[in-house]
DNA sequence: GATGGGGCTTCCCATCATGGGAGGGTCAAG
DNA sequence: CTTGACCCTCCCATGATGGGAAGCCCCATC
């Protein structure tokens, strides 16, 4: 198989196939007498694997070492759970941080009238690092009821 | 204000000072005779509106779109309500899809066993793209490639 | 005046995973 | 023999940030 069998087959673009090859994730490939790689079937499932560990947001390092216990026969599967639990430790990690600025930029958005004037309660938090005061907008209108379910 | 002083008063390293001028987010600062850069307090609140976009999550290129509005007297808040509801909409879209990996990783690692024992439902999803059926624990389980009898 | 330490300058490199493209060789079909 | 698809290597770019080298500047202290 060419590369660009093996990249169809396993859903990982060619350039990404040399890449891991180059960072020793995959093997060498075997060549061609005119320098072309050739994959296995072996390759490509190897491959198919990294591929579903990325689509787990697992990183190539993370994967190097799951691939690693993968050939090992020896292994233990709290090696394995080891890595994977660390790896959600860290989702969660990040789906905290962004949930929380999602969640305050939502707040901004709700309390910014959006209209054509000028006066905008998330500029003015950008500036100041404080929460807008309710100004003299219009008719007296404070920064929202509870009606808003941003939060 | 040298850029140290400047960094330290806004919350943003020097480095990222320059490269926010190379990049055109801030303005090109002044410089002493001996070629020091120099900051009025001024631009220091320009950086510390950045910090504060960068808190929120918020790209360069939307932060100099809001600081450009910041500057702008004409601006209609809708401009600015716009951009952080697209960044909003990045942010739940970013939330999901962690959201998704973590979900299918703590799940798969809630049936691994995480004991001495090879067999792994981590590894065996990850090798075959579905979920790994209940099987008998401990010996005859191939986990290596080669001949998946997956038939 | 000399010296030392800390701050400043520019320039280059690294991260992480990925894509784009140039310039050139190879292969299979017409 | 030509054509077009494929492959090769090498370089560059992303986004935001840090690290570090080599060299200049400033100020305080001796």
């Amino acid at each position: 198989m060419n590369i660009g069998q093996a990249a169809a087959a396993s859903g990982i673009s060619a350039k990404m196939l040399r890449y891991y090859e180059e960072i020793g994730l995959m093997p060498r490939a075997g060549r061609s007498p005119a320098g072309y790689r050739r994959y296995t079937e072996a390759d490509v499932q190897t491959l198919r694997f990294i591929r579903r560990g990325r689509d787990l947001g697992l990183s190539l390092e993370r994967i190097r070492l799951l691939v690693g216990l993968w050939h090992d026969r020896d292994r233990s599967s709290a090696d394995v759970k080891r890595i994977a639990l660390e790896h959600v430790a860290e989702l969660d990690g990040r789906i905290a941080e962004l949930t929380a600025m999602r969640d305050r930029l939502r707040a901004l958005a709700g309390s910014c009238h959006g209209d054509q004037h000028p006066d905008c309660p998330i500029l003015e938090e950008l500036e100041t690092g404080r929460p807008a005061a309710a100004g003299p907008r219009g008719r007296a209108r404070r920064a929202v009821p509870a009606a808003a379910p941003a939060g």
